[in-house]
RNA sequence: GCUGCUGUAGCUCAGUCGGUAGAGCAACUGAUUCGUAAUCAGUAGGUCACCAGUUCGAUUCCGGUCAGCAGCACCA
């Protein structure tokens, strides 16, 4: 007797050992069909799966979100069998699961073409109303091994022998095509209904660069066909907000040819970063931290010192003058402890904070560059402190508080924090790491945060924290970063005078909040799809005129909301006031000041905000207490 | 850096199976003075990314270079 308790609590009976799709079948004809695997005791099987002793059983369909994996999954072998029916000679490798799809690697002759990825799609179509069957087998390891040999499949046979020999192997077996794998799978190809080969790109054998590049193709996998028009949908939405488009759209900055990584910002985009520079400024000010400005290149000399030029040469754009070789400053720290360097410091000088809004350039490998969320040349708001060892731990949870309050300033709340450990290869003696590390998580837990630790993730120089937002789409981005460094101050020499008058070295901590400033209004463009808040908009609002009758009234306006520090125009243009207002809309203008006979004669404005609202006729000082007030409190728009 | 794809007017794109190119929008000129997302007419604008090659002739075909895009790798 086998007694089987469903999620329910419920309980069923069974004389004999019982499959998962039996269960299933005994509890309702829909269910059977329904199914696509089991949870037995925690553990996810196939619906053939016999249970052959009391268990707690769930049966998995597509509305759990272990049966949207098992069918993706289950779509990455269906694409596998379709490839092999229409290209024998090609060889599997390994296809995953992964955020929303899935991915098989191939190994082939030539790359797939567009033309090809249509073939296998509709092929795999055809394999799925087949409804095939999908079987599990299990082989010995060797038996696997020596199996996939004969039949040409060398990277399976590769990946098998790699599994500890005396192992077995589960092999799942669909029509004439066989594949190594630990599933569960669908019982059948007709489960798979709503699916789509997105597209092809090459990527290396066990992800190394070293190996072969095989053919990837990428596909999305769904339960409905409603989610699955959802999902592609997302991306179009995504797509527009994508910083590129919008950034022409928007005239915020270019890039061309001759300055591959490098951004000429527009005077609409450069506005946006003045806003974001100076409140910056501000911040650090209000902080403690002095700002200063090294220079953009030195000595060869001084980065053999620091040890650059051993580790980051490559990375390092240099130039020669006069027999000697200089490098432009891919980080700003060697120049930092510089300013440090000179004169002699007390304990009584720390925490020293020096920041910089440091330009830096660093000859990323052609195929990272992105728009700017990947550049060559770009600034971040780069601050070092110096301290004592004792100082770490207030140093970090002062960076903390300043980080969050910057955050929420830009509409971010989601910040999910990691902390990195020592990894394997690394400077500085055990027992300071060990100081280290718990300063940092008594740093963290003082200020309330959770974090995640990550072991190994370190840099070699010292463990570090780093803070993730989440945008508006949901996309984590790592901007801000504190991180401990134990090397540079001795490779640079760095000393102050301890109380007791010995000559000490100082901790450094490499802080900063947003990163790269390029990077960062890429994100923030992106988040707001275009839209700006009121403080960071390039122009927040335009006088229209009706007709000329009141052009002087609305550039009197204009002057008169200029005057107060906001960032205005005048369209006096002769077009109508509808060609204006969709222009202007299109820009993603947050104000929309219209007048014409009726506000000029009454001395009032017409106010539409973006988005379309019509606010209807106001004050001019009702407009401005208005117009400040959003600005001055960072209202997010919409 | 690797694999694949792409590069035509300021922007978005069409086109030429080899005979030096077009549309819409933008720009400019003129008319229109108009109440909340496109007024009409006209004009001008291109070494078809760059360099070689094949050819009577190349924007088109071949090769190379550069840049962009999608992945991969990288990301002190």
């Amino acid at each position: 007797m086998i007694n089987i308790t469903l999620p329910d609590g419920s309980q069923r009976s069974f004389e004999a050992p019982v499959t998962v799709q039996q269960v299933a079948a005994s509890i309702g004809i829909g269910l059977a069909k329904a199914a696509l695997a089991g949870r037995v005791d925690g553990r996810l099987v196939d619906t053939s799966h016999l249970i052959e002793q009391d268990s707690r059983l769930a049966i998995v369909t597509d509305k759990d979100p272990e049966g949207i994996e098992v069918i993706r999954h289950s779509t990455a072998h269906l694409l596998a069998y379709a490839v092999k029916e229409l290209f024998p000679d090609a060889q599997v490798t390994i296809g995953p699961v992964i955020e929303n799809g899935f991915y098989y690697d191939f190994s082939y002759k030539r790359p797939f073409t567009p033309e090809d990825l249509a073939k296998i799609e509709q092929r795999m179509a055809e394999l799925a109303k087949r409804d095939i069957p999908v079987v599990r087998e299990v082989w010995p390891r060797d038996k696997a091994v020596e199996f996939f040999e004969s039949i040409g499949e060398h990277y399976k046979a590769e990946i098998i022998a790699s599994i500890p020999a005396g192992e077995d192997v589960s092999l799942y077996r669909e029509g004439d095509f066989i594949d190594l794998c630990r599933g569960p799978h669908v019982p059948s190809t007709g489960k798979l209904r709503v699916f789509k080969l997105m597209k092809l790109a090459g990527a290396y054998w066990r992800g190394d660069a070293k190996n072969e590049m095989l053919q990837r193709i990428y596909g999305t996998a769904w339960a409905k066909k409603e989610e699955q028009e959802a999902h592609l949908h997302q991306l179009e939405e995504a797509d527009k907000r994508d910083h590129r488009r919008l950034a022409k759209q928007l005239d915020l900055f270019h890039m061309q040819d001759e300055a591959p990584g490098m951004v000429f910002w527009h005077p609409k985009g450069w506005t946006i970063w003045q806003q974001i520079e100076q409140y910056m400024r501000r911040k650090l000010d209000a902080h403690g931290y002095r700002e200063v400005r090294t220079p953009f290149m030195m000595d060869r000399v001084l980065w053999e010192k620091s040890g650059h030029w051993e580790n980051y040469r490559e990375h390092m754009f240099t130039t020669e003058s006069e027999k000697r070789d200089y490098a432009v400053k891919p980080m700003n720290c060697p120049g930092h402890v510089q300013i440090f360097n000179t004169g002699l410091h007390s304990y009584r000088d720390l925490p020293l904070r020096l920041a910089e809004f440091g330009s830096c350039h660093r000859n990323e490998p052609s195929g990272a560059l992105h728009g700017l969320m990947r550049v060559r040349g770009f600034v971040q708001d780069d601050a070092h402190i110096f301290c004592t060892e004792a100082q770490i731990t207030s140093e970090v949870q002062a960076f903390n508080s300043l980080l969050l309050e910057v955050y929420a300033d830009f509409g971010f709340s989601d910040v999910a924090v990691k902390l990195s450990l020592r990894p394997d290869k690394r400077a500085g003696a055990d027992d300071v790491w060990d100081r280290a590390e718990a300063a940092l998580r008594v740093a963290l837990a003082a200020s309330g945060m959770e974090w995640e630790e990550l072991a190994g993730e370190g840099a070699f120089y010292g463990p570090k924290i780093e803070y993730q937002i989440k945008d508006a789409i949901g996309r984590s981005w790592q901007c801000g970063t504190i991180q401990l460094d134990f090397v540079l101050p001795e490779r640079l020499d760095a000393e102050f005078v301890d109380e007791d008058n010995t000559r000490k070295r100082p901790v450094m901590l490499h802080r900063a909040v947003l990163g790269s400033l390029e990077r960062f209004i890429g994100i923030l463009i992106e988040n707001y799809a275009g839209n700006f808040p009121l403080w960071l908009a390039p122009v927040q609002a335009v006088v229209l005129n009706i007709s000329e009758a009141q052009a002087d009234y609305a550039a009197g306006i204009a002057r008169s909301l200029g005057e107060r520090g906001l960032r205005v125009e005048a369209d006096l243009r002769n077009e109508k006031i509808n060609y204006k207002i969709r222009e202007h809309s299109l820009s993603k203008l947050p104000y929309q000041i219209v007048v014409g006979d009726k506000e000029k004669a009454a001395g009032v404005v017409a106010v539409r905000i973006r988005g379309g609202q019509d606010l209807g006729q106001m004050s001019l000082e009702a407009l401005l207490e208005r117009l400040c007030k959003e600005r001055d409190e960072r209202v997010a728009f919409g």
